[in-house]
DNA sequence: CTAAAATGCTTTAGGCCTATTCTATTCAGA
DNA sequence: TCTGAATAGAATAGGCCTAAAGCATTTTAG
């Protein structure tokens, strides 16, 4: 079904999916890179259509009530889009679909009159709590084929990774 | 800058990015995805950047362009879907795109009138060609924090995480 | 004090992506 | 042969995402 171990055939194309499509020339870094991006969307995909049909909902809305319920006095918006990594105007769309739903709220800030904390509602906590439960589960699934030191292994090699790109990006993340 | 070795401050909250906000308390397997979803966005976050910037196209467009470029005798819309694991609706658009950009062409079948052949015109080719080049600069920089050993002990980690998951998660991905 | 710069957030335009639905064509079985 | 199922691709509606521009409100410098 799924020939990860592909037979003969050099070039007369038979892959399967985007990685292992990859020719026996490419490259090593390549090769790695696709196998990576692989292994995050198969994930991603997974825990996108779980949201979807046991809740409802999707993964940024679920990523934003994440952050909130880290910080139960509420994160400003331009904090929310740090933490997460995406742009200010991406923040205030999905910030305004949980209030849409009620799940979050826009909490003025006297201090300065151009920002509010983002806050979850009661409900918002609520559905929140049902919700971590279940897809911590489901990640651990995912991830339950290493053993305890593999993970540790895979933990170590992605935070070198993490830092070279960090630093060759010039990622921005800053508290 | 960055303080990845976060001090003292148990709970306070300095944290950075999504992943070190995570908290001592979270899980191993959460840990573990959230740190694999940083590396990937970290790089291609910077992919699609410099794509925009030194060549004016897209992601997509690269990766739909990568695959005919392994084909020269052309692929369909559903075989590119396939592999590029994304939905058929959404080749058709990106398709669209570059066929107006004149780097791709429709060639219909003449054995099923329902279905055309997708390839790179002279153009396209040209275009990818020199994309390419850089494009793996690109990756090979971002991954050069790595030894050899080191990349392949990772290549092998991830096949583990890519299989398991492909069989959890039921990836229909067949040739 | 006041004008310019910076900040917090929203808006807009455009592209990607999915699920769903539609049309045309091909295939398969009675 | 003919009819219903399957398949190829496109169209639609809706959400995510970015870059860039816009609007208030602070902050800062002179």
């Amino acid at each position: 079904m799924l020939r990860q171990t592909a037979p003969a055939r050099p070039r007369a194309g038979r892959a399967s999916d985007r990685e292992t499509a990859a020719r026996p020339d490419d490259h090593r870094a390549l090769r790695l890179w696709l196998r990576l991006l692989t292994c995050t969307q198969l994930i991603e995909r997974h825990v996108r259509s779980e949201l979807r049909v046991r809740f409802g909902t999707t993964l940024p809305r679920f990523d934003l009530m994440a952050q909130l319920e880290r910080h139960s006095e509420g994160l400003k918006m331009n904090e929310l889009s740090r933490r997460m990594m995406v742009s200010g105007g991406n923040i205030t769309g999905i910030t305004d679909q949980l209030v849409k739903e009620g799940l979050v709220e826009r909490v003025p800030q006297p201090s300065d009159r151009r920002a509010f904390r983002i806050r979850l509602t009661r409900a918002g906590g609520k559905a929140f709590g049902e919700m971590a439960a279940e897809h911590e589960a489901w990640i651990v699934g995912l991830l339950s084929g290493l053993t305890r030191r593999e993970h540790q292994a895979l933990l170590d090699l992605l935070a070198k990774v993490k830092h070279h790109a960090m630093d060759t990006t010039h990622a921005k993340i800053i508290d």
